[in-house]
DNA sequence: ATCGCTTATTGATAAATGTTAAGTAATGAG
DNA sequence: CTCATTACTTAACATTTATCAATAAGCGAT
């Protein structure tokens, strides 16, 4: 059950001690959510970071009554609504589940706790953030410099799961374009290769 | 001197004691910088995070010899080529002087014996951290839901200094259009204002 | 296997944005 | 102060992208 979350704490902080792991394990709560479920919505005050075990899931906005994709997250990575969870403030987007999944999770009392008791929780913390950071800026970067063939052409080297994983017309607002242009591209990219 | 970058630790870190921030003050070097002078350059590894006691600077990428702006950053933060500053592999982007800039810096090395020396500091690189995730958020979030006009919008009611420091047609890269297109916007937008 | 629903494709048209080129305004160095 | 340079504006035109509408294809539940 925690085979896959402990390694991932192992590679981030290797000078994490069975001791504390055990701390941090009597924290973690296990959940399951069903393809389709919400795990936040938008309004909710994110309260835990949850490890994905098994399945993949969604952050999106809804603007103007359409779904706008901004992160598509698979098995072996964490997940919030990382700018809620930090700030305790109402979140502005939603996750959801793009497939069955199942969530190990650490409530924001815990981790707080843990900061306090344990320093090495803090350079989990720090790493963290500096990875998401990493991703996020990337992706900034990619909106503002790529065009959207590019940027999809990245998509599909870089996260290749996405493209297996998620709906095309999910893929399409996640770099910034409607559905329908994202069909077209992907004819247009096609046609040359065979 | 050290009055304005002693008030961000205490803002971020009140734990901060006197003797920690010695420590700290011990490895700070001043830095000046003339307008249009570059910091860092694409191809440079990042070896310091410089504090802003004076100017902006500001982070653009080259992109088919077009200069792409990211960020602007003035006085009273911190700043660096940080994706590179935390990989220490080469950055893609430049930094560069838009005011003649006094930098408080502190090297690489020296933030890594810091971190292992004190945990004080471990969490103020979390804080960090996490501040620069918000605002890349943020930024992203921008370029994916709003239009070009409600982007500007959004940069005059939240960052005015920055129409007031930096030349236009920095701004209409930072907010992913050409400089035509922005100034035909601000007509458009003032048109009906007065 | 079939039905119903969701997703993907395609075409016609409209809107937004980019490009090129020219002119005007602002700015800084001497 | 003057000139040269840089920044901003404007216009005509080209290209990209969005919208709307219709159809086709895929997929899950029964």
């Amino acid at each position: 059950m925690f085979a896959q979350i402990k390694a991932y704490y192992r590679s981030q902080i290797p000078q994490i001690t069975d001791a504390e792991w055990d701390r941090l394990q009597q924290k973690l709560t296990v959940q399951h959510l069903k393809k389709g479920e919400l795990l936040t919505r938008a309004g909710d005050i994110c309260r835990q970071v949850s490890f994905i075990n098994k399945g993949l899931l969604r952050m999106f906005y809804l603007v103007e009554g359409k779904e706008v994709s901004v992160g598509f997250v698979p098995e072996g990575n964490y997940l919030a609504q990382y700018d809620s969870f930090l700030t305790q403030q109402p979140s502005a987007g939603n996750i959801d589940a793009l497939e069955d999944c199942e969530l190990i999770s650490l409530s924001y009392e815990s981790m707080q706790a843990l900061y306090k008791e344990m320093p090495v929780f803090q350079i989990f913390g720090r790493k963290v953030a500096e990875m998401l950071f990493l991703m996020v800026s990337s992706q900034k970067k990619m909106l503002l410099i790529l065009s959207p063939e590019e940027r999809y052409r990245r998509v599909l080297e870089s996260q290749p799961f996405i493209v297996q994983r998620v709906p095309q017309y999910m893929i399409a607002s996640y770099i910034g374009i409607t559905p329908e242009h994202l069909s077209r591209l992907r004819r247009k990219m096609t046609v040359r290769v065979g």
